[in-house]
DNA sequence: TTGAAGTGCTACCCCAGGGTTGCACAATTT
DNA sequence: AAATTGTGCAACCCTGGGGTAGCACTTCAA
């Protein structure tokens, strides 16, 4: 279940998800009721939220008895940080051969 | 100027963005006309996701001329990532604090 | 000086998604 | 059994933003 970046990036976009993910970290395991009462959005909208976290990889949901309690993911948080390091590593590699080049005295290239 | 990580994950959510980033580190530097005609997009929206990539400090352009030449500013996808990383550090630490507090025998308070 | 190529801007369409309310259903508690 | 608490839909509103077309303006080359 390798994890999709673009759903990672879309789930972190927005500020209220952000938000909930700082407070689920700080409770450890919260349900969304509980997690409602701490932030400005309704029970429901929490539960929007904590799916689209959920699917992204970035929170884990599991029934407790009558509540569903959740807990951060901070695997799947890291292993984004990594293919973001990686995209930068990537592109500045990239950069650095074109302007090389660039000063390259007379570098036949190919281009349309 | 310090970035902000919220702009940079939304700008980083939009796929067509990501391509049109990709794209751009792959020509080093491009105008908006010349990237349109790589992407399914038209030039108007290139422009437009542009200028979101330009207010997240993604991306840099500069006047040459009679056309803009965009180019891409991997430093701040960089320090995204770190941000990204710290914050998956500083959550794993706290749940981990919060693990070993709930594993913990039940400590009574002893006094005399 | 005329025309082509590139940019800037405005208005507009359209829909994904963040937020809400309301109610039905399930699990505890008393 | 009744009241309480929590979850799970479903419908709905409304703004934001991705995308387009159209036109005015600027720069460069014949």
């Amino acid at each position: 279940m390798a994890i999709d970046v673009g759903d990672v990036l879309v789930a972190l976009a927005d500020p209220t998800r952000r938000q909930l993910l700082g407070v689920l970290a700080e409770q450890g395991r919260a349900s969304a009721t509980a997690l409602a009462t701490r932030l400005p959005v309704s029970r429901q909208a929490v539960v929007k939220h904590l799916n689209v976290l959920e699917s992204a990889g970035l929170v884990a949901g599991a029934r407790a008895g009558r509540e569903v309690l959740y807990q951060v993911r901070t695997d799947s948080v890291q292993e984004s940080a990594r293919w973001l390091a990686d995209l930068a590593a990537t592109w500045d590699r990239r950069l650095l051969a074109i302007k090389r080049a660039a000063e390259a005295p007379v570098a036949p290239d190919r281009e349309s």
